[in-house]
DNA sequence: AAATAAATAGACCGATTTGTCTATTTGAAA
DNA sequence: TTTCAAATAGACAAATCGGTCTATTTATTT
């Protein structure tokens, strides 16, 4: 239960999940307040405004975003079986969340220019997932060139998944990239 | 000039474009009103609220979209280079937009169950979008479900460079993108 | 020129926003 | 038990939000 951890950890389960099904600038302090049931001072005591406690929100979830991954693809053993796993993942979590789609992106809409920092850790985040791609798939295939070509097309099709099933609220766009990734590595392995 | 125009267009087009660049609920009605030098009372009796203002937005965001689309496309006569001609269209847009991505995505972002309408609006505008590429594939490839599979596929390359693009702040997405589309069509042509 | 409609400026409203402050209570350590 | 920090409730502030209203001016039409 949130509501046996402390004020600080409240505060912040509480402001993620609302952030997330709500939106970020659509979410008021006084709400998160409410229903993490912990006081106005105790916000600005461990975070000092609204822009920092969304910061700390993006950099948690990057930390739990992967961590998650890298747990769901612990018993996969190939590069490949792991590229495929990550559309399960991915599917998983969509329809776990009733297809609210990605927390950066969904972030990256609102605070474009706004805000540096959080916007610093949505493409440090997007970094990281297109370098892990091109590892995993500089694992299959050698030529270099074809390498990042394949991961980067897998990471938009990740991408337009993500995006694609939010708008119709259903998972056949993910089954579609994960069956396209497979063309695309048995077209050049 | 948009101060030309007459002030139910002049807040349309203000509001189009601070929606697009700052987002929906960061964007106040009288910092439109403001920028568009218009009387409060005339947003008033022309849209009959923020809400509605926003609705007006996103609807002629539709027809703009695919107006500019097929006149871009005009002179393609194949369907293979309409196609391709699409990832030209979008290099060519988020680049004259200083890469602020998809409107309609953007928008969803932020209003995700609250307005029902605005919802309904960017669906249709997606499933639109869908089906274009469904139809254009289908005069390349007769076989229907690989049709399906690839135009599918194509959508989620799209729609993932627009989101790159827009994290990177960089079009190298959306040339890797077009670049696949050619691997997929002549892998099943 | 008179009549009518459209647009204007701007006061005003209640609700809500983020953020500050005081005063009190709780809880744990010394 | 005393002490000290953490958390609480809640008043308060200044700004902004979407929205309404009145009164005046501008344009258009007859």
């Amino acid at each position: 239960m949130a509501s046996k951890s402390n004020p600080k950890e409240r505060i912040l389960e509480t402001a993620s999940r609302l952030f997330y099904t709500q939106g970020y600038n659509a979410t008021g302090i006084n709400q998160i307040l409410d229903e993490a049931k912990v006081a106005k001072a105790s916000l600005y005591k461990h975070y000092g405004s609204k822009d920092e406690l969304g910061i700390a929100y993006i950099k948690t979830a990057r930390e739990d975003w992967f961590n998650a991954l890298h747990l769901f693809l612990e018993k996969k053993s190939s590069p490949t079986e792991k590229l495929l796993g990550c559309f399960d993942f991915l599917e998983r979590n969509l329809r776990f969340n009733d297809y609210k789609g990605c927390r950066f992106i969904n972030l990256l809409a609102e605070v474009s220019e706004q805000n540096a920092e959080m916007r610093k850790e949505i493409v440090g985040h997007k970094t990281n997932l297109r370098l892990f791609f091109k590892n995993l798939v500089s694992d299959i295939i050698e030529d270099k060139p074809t390498a990042t070509q394949i991961a980067d097309s897998i990471l938009l099709l990740f991408e337009g998944a993500v995006v694609e099933s939010k708008i119709h609220l259903d998972a056949w766009a993910v089954r579609t990239a994960k069956k396209t990734v497979t063309i695309l590595l048995n077209n050049k392995a």
